[in-house]
DNA sequence: TCGTGTTGTAATATCAATGATTACATTTTT
DNA sequence: AAAAATGTAATCATTGATATTACAACACGA
């Protein structure tokens, strides 16, 4: 299966919130540039908030970003908006039968080296910030006048 | 989302194909093993075939490992069994919209560095062999005799 | 060649996750 | 109080995973 589309929804809206930073960023705008129901956004916008990475203003509306854009990584927002992380990136078949010697022992041979794999991802993910992005939009940009 | 089971499902089924290799190896032994119906292993032991990594044998039963142990990586049975390996790693939204300079190009800033990350996991799949953990297998099999 | 055991595969069913959508209570500002 | 937003619940459609039943096709031994 594929990562959710939340992960680069949320780096869209990053990048929204950050380039449009003067005017007011709603749910609205965001699902307009999307294109996505504007719920998707907010649901997107609370585990985000959850997270720590942006403030939401109720009633008055507009997102804001937490942290400097070189502080923020796509394993934070990963993880913020990948629910089921804690299960782990490989779906183990959960009840090997413990009389076989092999199916009682593929735990035991293989949970290292899949954590190792997951490991490997997530520290590459890590290694990419939200300011790297922003940078190649804003070079985008110059020549995109609109 | 998870990597499927079928992944682990796979790499149990050679541990057994190559542990019982002097006994006859059906879906139905495999799937007392694994623990799961019959038919599933049947259609990975499919997939499998498919890639040339092993020979089923209709009508009288059984399997075998085509290749050596040390010439099959996790990522050839990854491939041979994620079926929507095709559409990549991650999930991308795939109507940004064009009127606005962001969502025009969002493909042209991300799609780069998400291949990179789908890559480095290959790599690290490509790096891992059944050679590999049959040899932790049978270290333990050694310590722990039926 | 007939019977038995096995594979290949289709058809269904269940379950979980994604994403779309409607609706509305809550909150802020004017 | 009215207007504009957010937060969230409830539904729905779609998709993929996995389980299960059923059966045709096949190989081999008696």
């Amino acid at each position: 299966m594929q990562i959710s589309s939340r992960f680069t929804i949320a780096i869209h809206i990053f990048c929204c919130i950050d380039t449009f930073k003067n005017e007011k960023i709603t749910s609205e705008f965001l699902a307009s540039s999307v294109q996505v129901n504007p719920v998707i956004i907010r649901k997107i916008l609370g585990q985000l908030k959850k997270a720590g990475l942006v403030q939401v203003h109720r009633g008055s509306g507009g997102a804001e970003i937490s942290k400097p854009l070189d502080k923020i990584t796509f394993l934070d927002i990963y993880k913020a908006v990948e629910c089921v992380e804690s299960k782990g990136l490989f779906h183990f078949h959960e009840n090997p039968n413990p009389t076989c010697p092999v199916g009682r022992n593929m735990h035991s041979i293989l949970d290292e080296r899949l954590e190792h794999i997951q490991q490997v991802m997530e520290d590459e993910l890590a290694s990419m910030t939200l300011a790297d992005v922003k940078k190649d939009l804003d070079k985008i940009l110059g020549n995109d006048r609109t």
